[in-house]
DNA sequence: TCACAGAAAGTTGTATGCAACCCATTGACG
DNA sequence: CGTCAATGGGTTGCATACAACTTTCTGTGA
């Protein structure tokens, strides 16, 4: 990709940043029950029940689905319904395939724009993220918390779009499932290796955090389940 | 990016494919309207002057504005409206730029999947394009066959998911936009481009496809205005 | 027993009405 | 004359009602 060179765009928050801890909204209401595994992936969602569930009619909640159907976490098929889309351990890959290919790149262009706020951010994200690891648990919480510090490198790209693209393959239900699944030990080299962005950043060594960053997508795919070898 | 071994997923169509040609819906409707200029980008979008306007009621016209928000196509204000995205040369430059750097990858690891049908396919659109281009006009219905022939290669490269990531920057409207700011020249050079995958496809050469689509997206963007050296 | 037609139940798609909210204008007051 | 509060028009957000479609169940006939 070549390095364009917009300067620093109006801060367009992500979505999981903008409403991560607790969107009342029905759109926000019906991600958290996806991505918490509440509505089962590949289950029927019936508009009318959810709407009783969530105690708002069915408006609202026909326009959250189209909207998640836009962001490919339900599918739609016309006058029967929305269902959880259901990741296969194929698609899981294909996902951290994406982002393997894409995200190291922008983090190497990120690092020279960072500022020292960004830098403390990063870093206090990385502690709190340690934090909820050494409490061991809520792992919806640290699954914010992660969104957060990939969409940092990401925002400061240099290159807006690039957020657009990588959104549509950072689905919070699936990283939130990859956390889940991930154990103790794959836990633990993941915070590490947010620590040693950290550091990457500190020393503004755009090349140290690329592979740091390619690394731990890659270790992310393989704690999903999704290794090469296995497929 | 590493080649995910994805057996060929169940052809999931890409909006463009889809209702390219006459989509009747609100949303396809609205949708047409922004890409051919019928709304200016940075207009306020009324929903009752549209649904007026469309000849359905406030309720489609909202769930077709929530999903073209979800695509970053219009901007949504809580209790203030919606407004089409105003795309800056340095805007377009980033989208060109998010393609540069992932579609000629997609190409090469298309190619070798290509079907003998596949290819037939691209060499079909990529004379209808000429056939366009001859009559001189209709950039909307050239677009829409630009989408085909690029969502050929993009969904025959195993990882249905950089699909995904890719329509979010194959905006229509800036792909409509940047064919009618194209001059004859570079409108012809561009259909001798496709013509070359075609060749490329034919010979079943991934790099050499690559390395031509690599050019075909690095020449768009210099003609949408948006070359280095002038930003 | 199986196949098929018909009806009935359930679900989505659309229209409409009303409340909440934003914005601009206007008027009064300092 | 400037500032600020009240008020009115206009727009969106949500709830509800109804129409259209899909699926399932049931009963009849072979």
């Amino acid at each position: 990709m070549t390095a364009a060179a917009v300067p620093a765009p109006p801060a367009p928050l992500t979505h999981a940043q903008r409403d991560a801890p607790r969107d009342e909204s029905a759109y926000g209401r019906l991600r958290s029950m996806i991505a918490s595994g509440e509505l089962a992936a590949g289950s029927w969602l019936r508009e009318a029940n959810l709407a009783e569930r969530i105690g708002v009619s069915r408006t609202p909640i026909r326009e959250a689905l189209s909207r998640l159907a836009a962001e490919g976490l339900v599918e739609l098929s016309r006058n029967k319904g929305a269902q959880v889309v259901d990741f296969s351990p194929e698609d899981v890959a294909g996902l951290y395939d994406v982002r393997a290919g894409f995200e190291p790149h922008a983090v190497l262009l990120s690092v020279p724009n960072l500022t020292d706020e960004d830098v403390v951010e990063l870093a206090a994200l990385s502690a709190r993220m340690e934090a909820v690891v050494a409490n061991g648990g809520d792992m919806e919480g640290l699954s914010a918390l992660n969104a957060a510090f990939h969409g940092i490198f990401i925002e400061r790209c240099g290159n807006r779009h690039v957020a657009t693209a990588l959104q549509a393959v950072m689905r919070p239900a699936v990283v939130a499932h990859t956390f889940r699944k991930y154990s103790g030990e794959a836990l633990r080299r993941s915070m590490q290796h947010h620590a040693e962005l950290v550091a990457a950043a500190e020393a503004r060594d755009g090349e140290w955090a690329e592979a740091v960053m390619r690394t731990h997508i890659l270790a992310a795919r393989n704690a999903a389940g999704a290794n090469p070898s296995t497929r």
